[in-house]
DNA sequence: CAACTACTTGCGCGTTTGCGCAAGTAGTGA
DNA sequence: TCACTACTTGCGCAAACGCGCAAGTAGTTG
C-alpha cells in the first residue's frame, strides 16, 4: 500500500505548524473562500469578510507568509488569489474532518 | 468541472479553525507523525515527542476535541490513535503546501 | 507639487495559548 | 485499604494573537 513519508524534523515541523496557525482563525478561513471564486482585492476581501482594511491586510499577511495566497499590485490596488489549488483540497478535507 | 462545496457558515468555519488551531503546534504535528506508525500511550508519546507528561496531556485534549485523534483505556493506561486515515491526508497535503 | 485612493505597518490592549508545577482522579495489586 | 502507576486538571505566568486606531507608504490624478 501507499505510505507516503510523514515524519519531519523540528524545522520542518515548524513551518507546517504555520500552515495550521494560517487555519486557525475563522476569518481567514473566509478569505480562502472568497478566493476560491476568483482574486480579490483588500477591500473587496474586508467587506466580503466583514472586518476594517488594515485587520484584513493583517490576516492576508499571515496567510501570505504561510504560502497559501499570493499578491499581484495593478495600479494601486492589490488584488489576491489563492497560491495553489492544493489549498483548496486541504481545507475541504479538514471540512470533512470537522463535519 | 467539479467544483466541490466551500462556502460555509461562521459556525461551521468555527469548528473548521478548530481544526486549524489543533494543527498550529509543532508537538501536535509530531504527536500525529508518531501515531501514524500505531497507537500509543501518553507517557510514550510524551517520551517520544520530548515533553513532560502533563504537557502532553494537554496536547491530547486539544486533538481529542478537534476530533483527529481517539483514546482508548486499557487498565490504568490510555492509547491514543488517529480517528480517521484522512488526518493523515490532511497533514500530508499541508506538509506539500509549506515545502 | 498637492490631494486622493488603496494598502501596510506600528502601537497598545484584552484574550488566548503553551508551559511547568502541584494536586486530583482512575485503575491495579498486595 | 494502602501504596503504586498512569493519566487528567487547576493554577499562574510569559509569550503570542486578534483587534482597533493612528500613522506611514505606494501609486494615480489634477
Amino acid at each position: 500500500m501507499d505510505r507516503p513519508d510523514v515524519g519531519s524534523s523540528d524545522a520542518e515541523r515548524q513551518r507546517f505548524a504555520a500552515v495550521g496557525r494560517a487555519l486557525a482563525d475563522p476569518k481567514r478561513l473566509c478569505v480562502l473562500e472568497t478566493l476560491a471564486a476568483g482574486e480579490r482585492s483588500v477591500s473587496e476581501l474586508s467587506r466580503e469578510v466583514g472586518c476594517h482594511v488594515p485587520n484584513m491586510s493583517q490576516h492576508l499577511s499571515v496567510l501570505r507568509s504561510a504560502g497559501l495566497v499570493a499578491a499581484r499590485r495593478d495600479g494601486n490596488t492589490v488584488f489576491y488569489r489563492l497560491a495553489d489549488q492544493r489549498v483548496l483540497e486541504a481545507y475541504r478535507l479538514i471540512q470533512t474532518l470537522a463535519r
